[in-house]
DNA sequence: AAGTTTGGCAACCGCATCTAT
DNA sequence: TATAGATGCGGTTGCCAAACT
């Protein structure tokens, strides 16, 4: 027995809204809020206009039409369009450089969470954001990495002439030797999974976290951003506060959680923005771009970056969106995010998020990582129980 | 100028999770 | 504890306007 819908879906309408069904509905919800109940919004409205019209001191034949009706929208429609449109303080378009670095950061450590990257944005909604990347970044990214595979294919055809000149062998590039940052990974240990370890693979338990760290979800009116929008990671870090992930057991992680909540952590940190190889602290193009190109994992879900994949735009962005492969393997994105690392001193460390070292205003470091600290380390074998 | 293709984005769909009973 | 219904999320679709031929 499948579920009942949640709405008559004859007796809806679908598409887009009209200013007349925005102005219903927003006008409901400024006066009484969404009263905890999407499904039922609808109809409340048409009981409101009711009462509306049985005070008002002319009725036109619309009104009473529009009040026959309610909102002839599903309360899923309702809610959507609140969320992405109706809402006060709603930014459309216009995406600052800043803005855009928080994105790609955080898509390349955590992935297609849009809704997590949105409460990184005030005033930007994660379907706003998703379209963003859709449509735009992932094209800007995309439009460099052509940019450098041409310049390095010059660069190769100079070298063949070089070595039919009979010069050393050693000029081939060695794939391993192509980015001084990036050696050759370490092959992780497979962290056992158990069930009854406290998992934090699931958007409430990323809630509860966020909350923890004093974040948008931390108070639904409050949508102070998570991470500051200018990141401001000190380099070179003390590289003896890092730790791989894989040598704690999962009862250090949590303590970890605990001890980050506890401590004099100032959120002007960037708790999640990732340090980037080469110690950038930011996402400039050229990080970026040493991130995703210059990294011997190739980041799932960003393949289109790479030059041998198909990159299948048949007509808009969703399909490009799914040629590209959409979703993130976490087993995958671990690569990245436990990938050494060599700072300016040539040491070198397990790169990540999850145990980043950061400095507080008080200048004391401390393990830090919004949320990787209970993110990575799970969400990695979520897909291989 | 007309037809076609592409890009951008609002909205829908289905599934996973949460919550109330 | 089980279940139904509500909510939230990410993926996808489809419309429309701009760009291109």
């Amino acid at each position: 027995m499948g579920r009942a819908p949640c709405c008559d879906k004859a007796n809806v309408k679908k598409g887009p809204w009209s200013p007349e069904e925005d102005a219903k509905l927003k006008s409901y919800i400024d006066e009484h809020g969404t009263g905890g109940n999407w499904i039922a919004l609808p109809q409340k409205i048409g009981t409101a206009f009711s009462l509306f019209l049985g005070h008002a001191n002319y009725i036109t034949h619309a009104m009473r039409h529009d009040c026959e009706l309610g909102l002839k929208r599903c309360g899923k429609s309702c809610r959507l369009r609140w969320l992405n449109y109706l809402r006060p303080n709603i930014k459309h378009g216009g995406f600052s450089e800043e803005e855009d670095n928080i994105i790609c950061s955080l898509y390349i450590s955590i992935g297609s969470r849009w809704s997590i990257i949105a409460a990184q944005l005030p005033g930007r909604t994660d379907n706003d954001i998703k379209n963003y990347w859709n449509t735009r970044l992932k094209k800007k990214l995309l439009g460099k990495q052509r940019k450098e595979q041409q310049a390095a294919r010059r660069g190769n055809s100079q070298k063949q002439e070089m070595m039919k000149k009979g010069r050393q062998s050693s000029m081939v590039p060695n794939v391993n030797d192509l980015n001084q940052y990036w050696p050759q990974p370490r092959v992780l240990p497979p962290i056992p999974y158990s069930n009854q370890e406290p998992r934090f693979n699931d958007h409430a338990s990323i809630r509860k976290l966020l909350i923890k760290l004093g974040g948008r979800f931390a108070d639904d009116s409050d949508d102070q951003p998570i991470i500051n929008c200018t990141p401001s990671f000190q380099f070179p870090l003390d590289a003896s506060s890092l730790q791989p992930a894989y040598e704690q057991p999962t009862d250090a992680l949590i303590n970890t959680t605990a001890q980050v909540t506890n401590a004099p952590y100032s959120l002007d940190h960037g708790a999640s923005i990732p340090i980037l190889p080469g110690g950038h602290s930011s996402f400039s193009e050229e990080t970026l771009e040493e991130l995703v190109y210059n990294n011997p994992h190739r980041l799932e879900g960003l393949e289109f970056l790479y030059g041998n994949d198909i990159v299948n735009v048949n007509r808009g962005a969703s399909t490009s969106t799914t040629a590209c492969g959409g979703s993130i393997d976490w087993g995958e994105m671990s690569s990245l995010v436990y990938a050494p690392v060599s700072n300016s001193n040539n040491e070198t460390f397990q790169q990540g998020t999850l145990y980043e070292s950061v400095s507080n205003s008080n200048n004391e470091t401390f393990q830090q990582g919004a949320l990787h600290e209970c993110g990575f380390n799970e969400l990695r074998y979520s897909g291989s129980q």
